[in-house]
RNA sequence: GGGUGUGUAGUUCAGUGGUAGAACGCUACGUUGACAUCGUAGAGGUCAUAAGUUCAAUUCUUAUCACACCCA
């Protein structure tokens, strides 16, 4: 019978089609009345799936469908954030392409052109995942922006405004020259690059003495208002409160003396220019500086530098600042160094210290409880060592700066009246009454702050905002806090911490028990994607060319708690031959008439294989269950694929084909019934790694008439272990040594397997003699045997084998050559001669004999009676042969 | 500079205080009515290096080396 191959394609659309219109990623009240629950790590509106997500949510699904079909009402809630940044710029390019500039549009029309875009485009992603087979609760979607997201992001800032934990200050932040606007220190990547170091000579007030610096930024120049030396550098202890001139600038500055001053960096002295330097802003505070800003906010020099260079760019003006040094003489030399430079991580450009007034969050206070909670166990991170990493950024947090100068986002709720008084408010209402108290009878204007809210401000609220907070909803009494979140390290910082915050402080509860932490995905040669690098594996693609389920198998197999996920292809081509192995196997059901029936009765089974399959699944249901609430996905993976491939697929069915060949009806009917029960089982352990495939077999074998539900909707296997069908169990697997021995005996005799063979007894072989009598059909057939010879013929093409520690003979027809057999059994012989050394050396070993566990001693000793016993055996049968 | 992780078969990775495992790849044989996207059999490892703890170390400790990542 010819079958047709299974189609991903057609099946995996049918699949989620029906998933989705049935409902049933919906929560469904259960029996247990106990939920599980997760919020997907939102996606940015503009992103596009890649293999960090396909990963990520591929582990979710496996934890929301497991724990769906063990009985929890389950959430995964979905959505999208609104990357304020990132959007913004997406849509500015769409709009400059059909020449229009955001700023001739005005604020109003430009946020609506974002919306339209939104509309348009923004759930590509969405739509991707599902192609995933992630199974959240679409219908209950969120997006950062919405209303009811908004609601909380203004009572969150609201709130955190009256209790003094949001506060609007005038500081040094990290400005992005290009997106302009403030960014957090969180954003700013430090690359390290090769730089010029310029020293440079500062000639002192009415004297001859020079003092050379070193600096990597000689344009900032123009902003200096001291140079300091350490204080216990006695090489400049004469020169402290001396003036020194810029060079070029011409300006008179101070030598101070600070701590900030390394001796052993360059010449020991450094100029100081507090309002471009984080570390000099310090030595600014500290020694009571002017602080002098020589950029606008585009980068550009400003009316403070010097004249001719007003309105260049800092890189232009430095070269011309160089040449200008050069030709006055002060340049005394050029090095070339390797330095770290801060760059925006969505610009790229250099990012520049700026004075600026900005909102920001008290992140040390807020910080205190999750320390706590994390400490007291109630989150906790998987791999642990993450709690180390976590603790580590959160004792030494800073503010957190969460204005931006961009237009989309979250409006900051605050409102300035003539007098630049803030008045912090829910809605313009308010913040007019707050003004009106405050004015008195005095006429005021209001207008709202033009900043918007940081990204990351709405996706700290993301698992109680989505759920319905600030109202008070049955979701979020049911679903809060959540079971466990799923994310890669990269955000622990950006979102796990801030979540944790923003959870412990407005609710009673943490936002999640549990963090499980996931690496990066990796080519295969372990180097990270990038488009620069042009090694990105596309998921679309994968999925289009194997199936999503391969590719979530392989993906799944291989995420090992602190490791990456090296990808290739041929992970994903081994999977997807996984797949089609068990679709032939259920080929073979169908051509052997194989269907569930009603009633089964698993006590009354009779068949040893049969028993023996059952027992075996009962381990591995057991494991994978264990697996993955442990989240080893890679060991539960591992497990079902073994048990399937290997104990399901070689070795079951292979036993049922003497079954099915045979004209016992009852045999047959049994092992009809139950070769489909089995399958079904195993469709139920892998749904949450291979969900399209599971249900569509499921579904095409019509299992929902006996089990009563799709597949996604069926009951977790929770067999116990009968103990009844253990003798059988021992049986079958030594049927299984018994086969191999005889299928490698005959390979190394190079004995073709066409060619059958007797078996004779060439000792008193009790165990041996009775498992193969009363399974003589089976052997015959699958060992490729004759038949039984009671008593051992003496031929020269007869040779003796050792299979459960006893001898039987293996009769050819044809002749053989035994002497390549006795090379092997020599080299057997002398492996074990070495473990009975090995063995006798431990024993004799008083030490070892008086500490050791007696178990482990007495093993011992029994190990070294068999070996002893085999080694004897084996040179009776190297003396034999000839 | 500080921190974290990794180093086990050709490759990618599990694992364990007492006989070292899988997948893929490789080799040989094989189209026997589920499956060549396959089957059967097989080869392949001083568990990075060194010292220590221990009766016993691939596993625990320390140091070193290599690689990766994070923070400054």
């Amino acid at each position: 019978m010819e079958f047709k191959k299974y189609n991903h394609l057609e099946e995996e659309k049918k699949i989620s089609d029906f998933w989705i219109k049935k409902g049933l990623f919906k929560p469904k009240k259960t029996k247990i009345k106990k939920s599980f629950s997760i919020v997907i790590p939102p996606p940015n509106v503009t992103g596009r799936l890649h293999m960090g997500h396909a990963l990520n949510n591929s582990l979710q699904d496996v934890l929301v469908r497991f724990n769906r079909m063990k009985g929890f009402e389950t959430l995964w809630q979905p959505g999208t954030d609104h990357a304020g940044i990132a959007t913004q710029a997406v849509v500015e390019k769409n709009l400059e392409i059909e020449g229009i500039k955001k700023n001739d549009l005005g604020r109003d029309k430009f946020i609506e052109k974002v919306w339209e875009w939104k509309e348009k485009s923004g759930g590509i992603i969405l739509d991707q995942l599902k192609k995933l087979g992630c199974s959240c609760d679409w219908s209950r979607t969120r997006f950062t922006m919405d209303k009811d997201l908004s609601k909380a992001v203004i009572k969150v800032f609201v709130d955190l405004y009256n209790n003094k934990l949001i506060y609007k200050d005038k500081k040094l932040v990290n400005w992005d020259t290009q997106l302009q606007t403030a960014i957090s220190d969180l954003e700013v990547v430090q690359k390290e690059v090769q730089s010029q170091l310029y020293y440079i000579d500062y000639q002192l007030e009415n004297s001859d003495t020079k003092i050379t610096i070193a600096t990597t930024r000689p344009e900032t120049m123009m902003g200096d208002t001291a140079v300091a030396v350490n204080p216990k550098d006695d090489r400049y202890l004469n020169l402290i409160g001396k003036n020194v001139k810029i060079p070029v600038v011409n300006r008179t500055i101070q030598i101070i003396a600070d701590r900030y001053a390394d001796p052993q960096q360059g010449s020991g002295a450094v100029k100081i220019t507090p309002a471009h330097d984080f570390n000099d802003y310090e030595v600014g505070k500290r020694n009571k500086l002017q602080i002098i800003n020589i950029f606008e906010k585009d980068g550009k020099i400003n009316k403070n530098g010097i004249k001719k260079y007003v309105g260049l760019d800092r890189f232009e003006a430095r070269k011309l600042l160089i040449r200008q040094l050069k030709d006055e003489g002060k340049l005394v030399k050029i090095e070339t160094i390797k330095n770290k430079v801060p760059y925006g991580d969505r610009s790229n450009t250099v990012i520049e210290p700026l004075l600026t007034e900005q909102w920001f969050v008290d992140a040390k206070k807020l910080s205190k409880k999750p320390m706590k909670i994390v400490n007291d166990g109630k989150t906790s991170f998987f791999p642990k060592n993450w709690t180390k990493t976590f603790f580590l950024w959160m004792k030494n947090i800073e503010p957190w700066c969460i204005s931006r100068q961009i237009w989309w986002g979250h409006r900051i709720p605050a409102w300035y009246d003539n007098n630049n008084n803030i008045f912090v408010a829910e809605n313009e209402g308010d913040a007019f009454n707050l003004a009106k108290k405050k004015n008195k009878n005095k006429k005021f204007i209001l207008k709202q702050e033009t900043d918007v809210l940081d990204t990351w401000f709405s996706s700290a609220l993301w698992p109680f905002a989505t759920l319905g907070w600030p109202r008070k909803t049955k979701e979020l009494s049911k679903f809060y806090p959540t079971s466990v979140l799923v994310t890669g390290f990269d955000i622990i910082f950006f979102w796990v911490a801030r979540m944790l915050m923003m959870g412990n402080y407005f609710h009673k509860n943490t936002p999640f028990h549990k963090v499980y932490v996931h690496a990066l995905v990796r080519d295969e040669k372990g180097q990270k994607m990038s488009k620069s690098k042009g090694n990105v594996i596309d998921p679309l693609e994968l999925i289009d060319q194997y199936g999503a389920d391969s590719l979530r198998f392989t993906l799944i197999s291989m995420a090992s708690p602190g490791r990456d996920v090296k990808l290739s292809k041929d992970r994903v081509t081994g999977n997807r031959n996984f797949i089609t192995k068990i679709w032939s196997a259920n080929n073979f059901l169908k051509i052997n008439n194989c269907k569930l029936i009603k009633n089964i009765n698993i006590q009354s089974i009779k068949l040893p294989i049969n028993q023996w399959i059952f027992n075996e699944f009962i381990k591995v249901q057991n494991l994978v269950s264990k697996n993955i609430e442990i989240f080893r996905f890679d060991e539960a993976a591992k497990h079902a694929y073994q048990f399937t491939w290997h104990s399901y697929c070689d070795w079951y069915l292979e036993f049922l084909k003497p079954i099915f060949n045979s004209k016992n009806k009852a045999e047959i009917k049994e092992a009809r019934a139950f070769s489909s029960f089995m399958l079904a089982n195993i469709l139920k352990i892998l749904h949450p790694f291979i969900p399209f495939f599971s249900e569509s077999v499921w579904s095409k074998n019509n299992y929902k008439t006996f089990f009563k539900e799709n597949l996604i909707s069926s009951s977790w296997p929770n067999y116990k272990n009968l103990s009844k069908f253990n003798k059988n169990q021992i049986d079958i697997n030594n049927l299984i040594e018994l086969i191999s021995s005889i299928r490698s005996t005959k390979a190394e005799l190079k004995i073709t397997p066409k060619l059958y063979c007797d078996i004779s007894f060439s000792e008193k072989s009790k165990k041996l003699h009775k498992l193969i009598n009363n399974n003589l059909n089976l052997i015959k057939q699958v060992g490729r045997i004759n038949g039984v010879i009671e008593n051992k013929i003496d031929d020269k093409n007869t040779i003796d084998i050792l299979v459960l520690k006893e001898k039987i003979s293996l009769g050819f027809s044809e002749d053989v050559n035994l002497a390549s057999q006795k090379e092997r059994i020599l080299s057997k012989i002398e492996s074990i001669n070495k473990q009975i050394f090995n063995l006798n050396n431990k024993l004799n070993n008083k030490a070892y004999v008086k500490n050791a566990p007696k178990e482990i001693v007495q093993n011992d000793k029994k190990l070294t009676k068999e070996l002893t016993i085999e080694e004897e055996k084996l040179r009776s049968i190297v003396a034999s042969i000839n």
